[in-house]
RNA sequence: GACCCCAUCGUCUAGUCAGGUCUAGGACACCAGAUUUUCAUUCUGGCAACGCGGGUUCGAAUCCCGCUGGGGUCACCA
């Protein structure tokens, strides 16, 4: 049988990190069984769902590469189906009417509290006559929960897993304004669309066995179960938004790679032996949902930085001058010159091994691009003191006649050999140079820079600092 | 509190199901060194863990029990 998985987010805010761990996993689950993975945007919390929320699930999904395979369902549009299927639980003698007013449920919390019981609705109207009902209220309908026995999951990831039926209560189907609850909604769509394994988060296990209830007195098929631990903060808390713990948009607005966040998300509570790098084909073929471990993972940004780092290594330079020409738009205000492309593109192998995000690339990147004079930072205007700014303006002179090929390696040796001639160690030059034609501490090797900047800048720049 | 789940280096994990090959392996971070004009990359080395207590066994990280610790769930939210 070809299985069919799906992420079922709710659209009440942004595409979280372990929301698209799910998605992945499912998506994981789904390809290594040759089957279909699928998505359902469960909207029916029409206060808190927002259409915002609904483009922040697609697009993130669309850069992550987990966009499903099939039309999109959205969970408020069944309702009627809902409704449908709730009357016919009622008719079947699975369901019945509960007047009780909210007044009374928080009562009957209260007295629960306080004779220190665990809250459960007590089924007060499973056999009450309807005749008997308080005026003026309309009822919900709950559903009639085997109160014997025990309700069992064999899950792909935590064992098996009996639970008391007596734990628990007669949850709602249908609220009193006749819309449907989500545990409803949740196993009608499933089985509606045919999904055969659930791969969520094990805030849903306890979920699971009253769906689990439903799926039988509806007599349909029950799905196969996956609860994944949930991710957790470096504190060791459920991950918040505290923690770092943003939006898949943040994370891409940051400058991280979505195969970087991918490869680091599989990781977590995954792993294929010693295995760290792993592509989305090898992680296809390798997946399996069995192998995931029970306990909760910590969200580990040093990890995330340095598998970033590595897969912003082993992008192609283009692709990267690409993505990097945006960020300096915005952080310039305009536009890049003909000529800040070219040496954009050319010093991009040497600005790529020392970032890990691309803001950081195009952050560093800003040597190359920025018209003179070039702002100078604090600590190099330190480096250009008296000395130093006289060695520079010899050495300037000296470069201004050299007869040599303006390429890294002829700059150098000149370079080299110039600081021999003035009993100068490059040690001292060098970071004199560095901090006059990179206005900064660190860049990538200054003579790559000498080269890419071409002679005139170069010149020009040294100029200006020593007006 | 009730129910359920979990427990290997600081973190992610391999090893646990089929007990010995584990003086517990890898990765991140950290420290030291090599390369080097800075930083980074790369390479080499180092630090660092089976939560505690009982059992079972010739032998336990691996099996069992208890304890402790952590987490999740207990809505007319999803």
């Amino acid at each position: 049988m070809s299985i069919v998985t799906r992420f079922a987010p709710s659209p009440t805010g942004f595409l979280h990190i372990g929301g698209a761990r799910t998605a992945l996993f499912n998506w994981l689950h789904a390809r290594h069984h040759g089957g279909r993975y699928m998505l359902r945007i469960e909207d029916t919390d029409r206060q808190r769902s927002t259409p915002e929320a609904v483009d922040a699930i697609l697009n993130g999904l669309q850069w992550l590469d987990l966009l499903p395979d099939e039309q999109t369902v959205y969970q408020f549009a069944q309702r009627q189906r809902h409704q449908d299927i709730a009357h016919s639980l009622l008719a079947s003698g699975h369901a019945y009417h509960c007047y009780c007013s909210q007044a009374e449920l928080e009562e009957m919390r209260r007295q629960a509290r306080l004779a220190g019981r665990p809250w459960r609705y007590d089924g007060r109207w499973r056999h009450r006559d309807p005749a008997e009902a308080p005026p003026h209220v309309n009822p919900v309908i709950r559903f009639k929960a085997p109160q014997e026995g025990t309700t069992m999951i064999e899950d792909w990831v935590q064992g098996t897993i009996n639970v008391a039926n007596n734990t628990l209560d007669d949850m709602i189907l249908l609220r009193a304004d006749g819309t449907p609850t989500y545990m409803l909604s949740a196993v009608v769509d499933d089985h509606d669309m045919g999904i055969t394994d659930i791969i969520r988060g094990d805030d849903h296990l306890t979920n699971s066995f009253r769906q689990i209830q439903l799926f039988q007195a509806l007599d349909w098929p029950i799905p196969r179960y996956g609860h994944i631990p949930l991710l957790h903060g470096a504190d060791g808390r459920k991950l918040s938004k505290r923690h770092g713990a943003l939006g898949v948009e943040e994370y891409r607005k940051n400058g991280y790679l979505p195969e970087a966040l991918n490869n680091y998300l599989l990781r977590l509570g995954w792993a294929h032996g010693d295995d760290e790098i792993i592509s989305r084909q090898q992680a296809e073929q390798w997946f399996d949902i069995r192998d995931v471990g029970r306990s909760a993972a910590r969200f580990d940004q040093d990890k995330l930085d340095h598998l970033n780092g590595h897969y912003l290594r082993a992008t192609a330079d283009k692709d990267l001058t690409r993505d990097v020409i945006e960020r300096l738009r915005t952080l310039t205000g305009e536009p890049l010159t003909k000529t800040a492309l070219m040496r954009l593109e050319r010093g991009m192998a040497g600005l790529k091994m020392r970032a890990k995000r691309l803001d950081e690339l195009a952050e560093n990147a800003l040597i190359y691009v920025i018209p003179r004079p070039i702002p100078i930072h604090s600590q190099a205007t330190k480096t250009l003191n008296g000395p130093a700014l006289a060695h520079l303006k010899t050495f300037k002179d000296h470069l201004e006649k050299a007869p040599i090929d303006w390429s890294a390696s002829d700059l150098e040796a000149e370079t080299r050999n110039f600081a021999q001639s003035n009993r100068l160690a490059l040690g001292k030059l060098a970071p004199a140079l560095r901090a006059g034609l990179t206005g900064r501490m660190v860049s990538p090797p200054i003579f790559e820079v000498m080269d890419i900047l071409g002679k005139a800048e170069t010149l020009c720049r040294l100029g200006d600092v020593l007006e």
